[in-house]
DNA sequence: CGATTGCTTGACCCCCATCAATCCTCGTGG
DNA sequence: CCACGAGGATTGATGGGGGTCAAGCAATCG
């Protein structure tokens, strides 16, 4: 099994702060899992109990209203950390977290984290800068769906997705994002999405081959985005 | 100048986890602000270089959207501790704070609550759990936000406001929230709001007197939350 | 190669944003 | 003490955004 020391992926997350020592024990400790296509990492009311470090691959942090209808809530990718919050604050996870593409993924039980918490007070306040920032993006977010149209939310995501993935030389991001996925994170129908989506299309904004999508006019975007 | 070390306040909040000694260096170099009603206690923009502690009183916390409408996020009130954000990542405050009645807090400066936080791991994991639970709450509004009627989340936020702040034996809550604020909860225009608003009280479901109101019925309230 | 799932488009209607007019309330100064 | 003005509260009218149902089409899979 591969070395969490020797792990290029650390270096995106709040691990690259512990030391090399308390990077053996967590390696010693670790489990590696691959999470097919489609497979949930978590689901909302499991116990987790460790957090989830993304090797490979992207999922879908979603929530289930009240309604029945699914909210996404974030994206994850490669060299993020998954599941602190629930270990926190001691509770089972209250969102989903479902595997977009075939995905490489470490698990680090909570007793180890727990200590190197408590022992390491870089690696603590790195932990506490990424929650503080990821509660920006989380007010960003209400003000947004609050306030803006679902065609202004949705050219807003198209320009997020574009500056948060990785795209191909001709442009091209493979994410394998379905119609009912793009309507989720904006919080609308299935239907609403793919009007807009046709619409953008049509006019020269953005090109779609299946699920493979490419952002042809950015500028044009952010003025719909803002309100144009 | 009152003490942090016999201040009731701490026990609701984080500082609780300070020790004598901490308490005591804390309570040396804070100041004490009286904050008139309809002022601000910081601002979108704001450098503000420490952390509020909420001794009486409640405030709005809000922030603009690109559209020039104002998103209300939270209230604050007694016994809350406000700011830790902006000072954990070292950035100029991004929502605003307004004082909804006259507010009396304390100011601590940001070197202080550092130099705790490097110091004190209670104190640091009790801050770390706090943020984790604020997280939790502004996913679950962002699913509101996005899959909810604007009746829904009023009824909702009714219910909230109950819950959260004081009411008096014969159950009148009294913030001094303006119309335009509650629209400004929810997301929606101020006619909207007050539509919404008046249905309800004649439903027999609330009632006003001027900005104090009453929850009648929280069981139909809960009812149209859930969308019925 | 059917069959199930996802995508697309059309039609309809309700919720809610917006504009406008009136009423109410309260603080200020004459 | 009252008049008055300003800002908040309320109600009406109107139009568009977007939710929902339905039907046809493409694609993926056993």
């Amino acid at each position: 099994m591969s070395k969490c020391e020797q792990c290029i992926v650390k270096q995106f997350n709040s691990l690259k702060h512990l030391s090399r020592e308390e990077l053996k024990r967590v390696s010693a400790c670790k489990t590696s899992k691959i999470i097919k296509k489609g497979k949930p990492l978590f689901e909302e009311g499991d116990r987790i109990n460790g957090v989830f470090c993304i090797k490979d691959g992207v999922c879908k942090v979603s929530k289930m209203s009240e309604n029945g209808r699914n909210q996404i809530i974030s994206l994850i990718k490669k060299g993020d950390i998954i599941g602190e919050r629930s270990l926190i604050s001691d509770e089972p996870a209250n969102l989903t977290a479902i595997a977009l593409d075939d995905m490489e993924v470490c698990f680090i039980p909570k007793e180890e984290i727990i200590k190197d918490l408590e022992k390491n007070p870089g690696f603590t306040m790195s932990v506490l800068k990424d929650m503080a920032n990821t509660l920006k993006k989380a007010d960003n977010v209400i003000v947004d769906m609050a306030q803006k149209t679902v065609k202004q939310r949705l050219a807003e995501t198209l320009i997020r997705l574009k500056d948060k993935f990785d795209v191909t030389d001709d442009g091209i991001i493979n994410l394998q994002l379905s119609r009912e996925d793009f309507a989720n994170i904006v919080g609308t129908a299935t239907e609403s999405a793919i009007r807009l989506l046709s619409d953008f299309k049509k006019r020269g904004l953005v090109e779609f081959k299946g699920k493979e999508f490419k952002i042809l006019d950015t500028k044009s975007l952010e003025k719909i985005a803002q309100g144009f």
